[in-house]
DNA sequence: CTAATATTGATAACTATTATCAATATAACA
DNA sequence: TGTTATATTGATAATAGTTATCAATATTAG
């Protein structure tokens, strides 16, 4: 699960479809995989403006997409927030318990409803290709 | 669960909460049990101005609220689309599988699933209030 | 080195939702 | 019933988040 593999994943996606290397993709790619879990477009901006003062927003949205598509990330939105992003790449599929006072997520995973999902799925004519699982409640703290 | 008791849910919040009766209440109300499921703001709007049609997009949009802050009516976001509401009144709780070509939803429901969802959220310290599961995949037609 | 073109950064445009506010409608009460 | 306080409405402005535009620049293949 190291970063040079993630940075592979990338760069190879990146060559496939024509595209190029640049100081800005190399620069969003580490700021991304160095941060924390459920990171914002906001966050990752601010966190590659320190190493690399003159980036543009726009240029760290697009490639955080670009990451998106080659699944080095995944898009989750809760409820009317803005967008998160979350590493996939050496991370297990996880879903969210997510407290509806503090936002605080906890990252959960249960074999048995995962399994569940998929018969369900399939007794319904259908060929399931990811999902999102999103309880919402009070955690320990905020009761 | 006919419509009545859905009007007496919505007029007695609104009278519980101090608020006032309107014909554009009573409009918007009636459009929206009498439509199909999942319903986007734009769709309702456009179904109301069919009998009323003087209402503003704003009054539909901040009494959809209302249906939605006392149980009637449920969001459900889907992908970066706009949000869309469904009837909670006289419906069971459903989960969804989303055709991600054709965008179509297939209700589901499976008691196991739900019941593991309650003990996995326990076994996290947190009290689970509501629940969102979407499986997105291709459905029957679209393969 | 050169040419073709992908990328960038600034910002405009866009979409969906929410806030503002003067005019009006409603409901409580005299 | 008439009066009054105020909730509601409708039009539109404002906002938030995201995406598109475009000229200048950087990258890559040859």
């Amino acid at each position: 699960m190291g970063k040079t593999e993630a940075r592979d994943i990338f760069f190879n996606y990146i060559k496939e479809k024509g595209l190029r290397y640049t100081k800005q993709r190399e620069a969003i790619l580490g700021a991304f995989l160095a941060s924390g879990k459920h990171i914002t477009i906001d966050d990752l901006y601010t966190a590659v403006k320190k190493t690399n003062q003159d980036i543009g927003y726009a240029t760290v949205h697009r490639n955080l997409k670009l990451m998106t598509e080659c699944g080095l990330a995944d898009e989750i939105k809760i409820g009317s927030h803005k967008a998160r992003f979350e590493q996939k790449y050496g991370h297990e599929h996880h879903d969210h318990l997510i407290c509806m006072k503090c936002g605080r997520f906890i990252e959960v995973h249960d074999e048995k409803i995962e399994k569940l999902q998929g018969k369900l799925a399939e007794a319904n004519d259908f060929v399931p290709m990811r999902h999102k699982l999103e309880i919402y409640g009070m955690c320990k703290k905020c009761r």
